[in-house]
DNA sequence: CAACACGGCGCG
DNA sequence: AAAGCGCGCCGTGTTG
């Protein structure tokens, strides 16, 4: 390692400059034991003595002076000590083989070593200037200066006991009172403007922050005016925004976010503003203490750094705006779709969705009850069997520990094991095994899954509101390579579908819950791209293409023989008027012979599966439940093979979500029929298989690109094959994400949020609160526009292929069609 | 004590 | 040769 980096420094040109430097380096950190780090550690005090400047590279060269490890944070930021001497952490260029996107940083730790080495002194950016707004003279210079493009940042924090200030990313931390009112202990330590000028750095909490003879809300107020007619930039701002909107009222809309557009340009680095700044202009790693920033430290560091945050951020406005220009597809879609949702999004988190805290008390109950329950049973279980088995000596929550009670003390056979080779005591393999104890490890499993993270996972982050507790869930908008949000804290996407939790979430009163569906919306935009006919047809005249796939897959086989004649013979009776029975059903027409079902001898299986299949998934479900799960079944073929999914894994599949034991042959033939009734699918995935080889990218509707580098790779390797597997699946999964997006834009820009208070969104679904007397409205506009978004327009998209969505009224998963919810209110 | 990987599981 | 995609969060156990 320390020859690479010696290379490196070398055609640098640098080696002459660097005589006087001495290189502490950690041949393997992994290899190098607590002893030898000590020896090293003596060895490199000696050596420092007079030199100039030190390169510790790697994290246990950074021990061996610090005593603390992390050579990712520490890199970049040099340090001098007494006697003079520069300490210039840094990657141990090795890193490059295993990551290359480190590459750029090691290439940045070599320029400041030049740096160093050449003024030996630590850089400092001299194209900053700025000023700590301590008086009125200064702030209003700055109200005065804040014109055209102006890039904003804020500093946060919250004073843990008097004077120790501690960092919070969490903007709603707060506590009750005695009176019952929720009140905020986070704080604004610092705003940060930068302009074209300078940058300026307004304490507002920081502890040496001064007054100056005006309130916060007086200088907002000033700002806030100043800043209408700007052109405003931040890093991440949905973030800043969203603390400034709750802790002082004021609402501004980033006009440009630095790191979504990086999100744009490369999906598969990160974004942190930091390395963005040492990436495009070889800035020093600036990055300060998390409680410095959060005012634990002194204002002068403190501003430094905010100042920093600024300038960089106003800088990265433009030259990511000019990389991004060159791309008209991708700078259309931030544009058009993203920075106006990523605006719309301090809305949504601003709301939060309503949680209704008594039905969480009864639910947390209910679940601690069956844990209980759950955890004798394991105890009975397991005593039952194992000699000397004292209650309490296992942990169910070690997967290691069941592992040794079920393979070993058990003997039980090894059914799975994991990715790293264990055996596998997952969900599947429970099911799998003949013991009672692993019939109970499932109930205590899944109460303990809805427990911890459903009740205990929400209650830190229940924030009470006047009319009720809310949830803040925080959604990344850069947060997949796909184009998806992602959301966390809590994370409101992974709420179970049943409804003992997920209908907690409501809306306050006077307002429902509406959730808003883009119904199938991923397999019809895989009709859309394929152009295969047969999924278009079925779109076009409204079938059900799961349900098209059940029947096939039933139909092939010939069976479920019972049940397909009993539910075409059930519907026959119920329904015998139905238009399109005639001509299925031989003998409709004629007499009903006495004594028997007329129809029961003449209806062929073939005839009954027609029937089936006419009558749809809801109707047959009504007769027999089971075609719900065969449809769900279906669902679940249709993703896995559309996406690429091989037929051993559908083996798997079947067994561990349907107890449905599949032959290998059974498997590969189902595949093959699949690929036959679409044709199209096979086609267009050698397509887009072909564009990400060729290009190294492929692109969604919208413009926006997926990047696919290991894709052009000659060599065929397990990296290439996902690349090619993701080419086929991005698209469509953006895509659709993209039209929610467009729907949901549309409905708040139609009636505003006075009616309609969007609360999140799961990807292809929105929900929001609506107001009780506008819910009629707003959802019969909302499946207007599910059906043509008039961004699809502006955007110039045509689709051959009809979108549809579907609106359900009340608590969530509990909620119901618009025509039921007005009945049971006309109550 | 903190950071990390893993196993497991929830969602679309 | 090997093959669905995309996420977040929890507890355990290891490591340093």
């Amino acid at each position: 390692m320390a020859h690479l980096l010696w290379d490196m420094i070398e055609s640098a040109g640098l080696s002459r400059t660097l005589t006087d430097v001495a290189v502490a380096v950690a041949e393997d950190a992994r290899d190098c034991k607590r002893k030898k780090v000590v020896a090293g550690r003596a060895q490199l005090l000696a050596a420092i003595g007079k030199k100039t400047a030190v390169l510790l590279v790697g994290n246990v060269a950074l021990e061996g002076v610090t005593a603390k490890r992390g050579i990712k944070q520490k890199r970049g930021r040099p340090w001098e000590d007494a006697d003079g001497n520069i300490y210039i952490p840094c990657l141990p260029p090795g890193m490059i083989a295993y990551d290359e996107r480190t590459t750029p940083l090691i290439e940045a730790d070599v320029r400041l070593i030049a740096d160093v080495a050449k003024s030996g002194k630590i850089p400092r950016e001299n194209a900053l200037e700025f000023t700590i707004v301590d008086s009125r003279r200064k702030f209003d210079d700055m109200v005065a200066d804040l014109r055209g493009t102006v890039s904003y940042d804020i500093e946060t924090g919250y004073e843990e006991s008097p004077g120790l200030w501690k960092a919070t990313l969490n903007p709603w931390k707060g506590h009750v009172d005695e009176d019952g009112e929720w009140v905020l202990d986070a704080r604004i330590i610092s705003i940060g403007f930068g302009t074209r000028a300078r940058q300026w750095c307004l304490p507002l909490h920081h502890p040496e922050a001064t007054s100056f003879g005006l309130t916060h809300e007086q200088m907002f107020a000033s700002i806030d005016r100043q800043l209408r007619d700007c052109y405003l930039v931040a890093h991440n701002a949905k973030f800043d925004s969203l603390w400034l909107r709750i802790h002082y009222g004021v609402d501004w809309r980033a006009d440009f976010d630095t790191m979504l557009a990086h999100w744009m340009i490369d999906e598969n680095q990160r974004h942190g503003l930091k390395l963005l700044a040492q990436l495009y202009y070889g800035a020093p790693n600036y990055d300060a203490d998390l409680d410095d920033k959060a005012g634990a430290g002194p204002l002068g560091s403190h501003c430094l750094y905010l100042a920093h945050d600024v300038y960089y951020t106003r800088a990265l406005r433009f030259t990511l705006g000019k990389e991004m220009a060159a791309d008209s597809g991708v700078e259309r879609a931030f544009h058009s779709i993203l920075m106006p949702i990523a605006r719309l999004f301090v809305d949504v988190e601003y709301q939060g969705v309503l949680v209704d805290v008594e039905r969480f008390e009864e639910a947390e109950v209910y679940l601690r009850t069956k844990l209980k329950k759950a955890e004798k049973d394991l105890h009975k279980a397991v005593a039952a069997d194992v000699e000397g088995y004292e209650p309490g000596s296992i942990n169910w929550r070690s997967t290691k520990q069941l592992a040794e009670l079920f393979f070993d003390k058990l003997g039980l056979d090894v059914l799975d094991r994991t990715g790293g080779g264990a055996p596998s005591t997952c969900e599947s393999v429970l099911k799998r095994l003949a013991h009672p104890a692993a019939v109970d490890l499932v109930e205590y499993r899944g109460a303990d899954q809805m427990l911890k993270m459903f009740i205990d996972g929400w209650r830190p982050f229940l924030v009470k509101h006047a009319d009720g507790w809310r949830l803040h869930p925080s959604f990344k908008l850069h947060g997949t390579v796909t184009g998806r949000a992602s959301c966390e804290r809590p994370n409101l996407q992974q709420v179970p579908r049943d409804s003992l939790i997920r209908s907690l979430i409501g809306a306050a009163l006077g307002w429902s819950l509406v959730e808003i569906d883009l119904s199938q919306i991923e397999m019809r935009l895989a009709a859309e791209l394929s152009g295969d006919q047969m999924l278009l047809g079925l779109f076009q005249r409204d079938e059900d293409v799961h349900w098209m796939t059940a029947i096939r897959e039933i139909g092939r086989g010939g069976g479920m023989r019972d049940e397909v004649v009993t539910t075409a013979v059930e519907f026959v009776k119920r329904h015998p008027g139905t238009p399109w029975l005639k001509g299925l059903v031989s003998g409709l027409d004629k007499p009903k012979p006495k004594g028997q079902p007329f129809y029961r001898a003449s209806i062929e299986y073939a005839q009954a599966l027609e029937i089936v299949y006419k009558m749809g998934p809801d109707v047959a479900a009504e007769i027999l439940p089971v075609w719900k799960e065969l449809r769900k079944k279906a669902k679940a073929i249709n993703f896995g093979y559309l996406f690429g999914m091989w037929w051993k894994k559908m083996v798997i599949y079947a067994r561990d979500n349907y107890g449905v034991r599949l032959t290998d042959r059974q498997a590969q033939e189902s595949r093959k029929v699949f690929f036959g009734l679409y044709p199209g699918l096979a086609s267009w995935h050698e397509r887009q298989r072909k564009h990400a080889q060729r290009h190294g990218y492929v692109r969604s509707l919208s413009g926006a690109i997926r990047r696919l580098p290991a894709a052009t790779s000659h060599r065929d390797s397990p990296e290439r094959g996902e690349a090619l597997r993701q080419a086929i699946n991005s698209p469509v999964q953006r895509f659709a994400c993209e039209l929610n997006f467009m729907v949901l834009l549309q409905l708040v820009e139609e009636f505003g949020l006075d009616v309609v208070r969007p609360v999140g969104t799961v990807h292809d679904a929105v929900l929001m609160e609506v107001r009780d007397d506008m819910v009629p409205t707003v959802v019969a506009r909302a499946d207007e526009i599910m059906r043509r978004p008039k961004m699809l327009d502006e955007l110039k998209i045509n689709l051959r292929v009809p979108i549809k969505g579907e609106a359900k009224v009340g608590p969530w998963s509990k909620g119901v069609s618009l025509d039921r919810w007005k009945k049971s209110r006309s109550n």
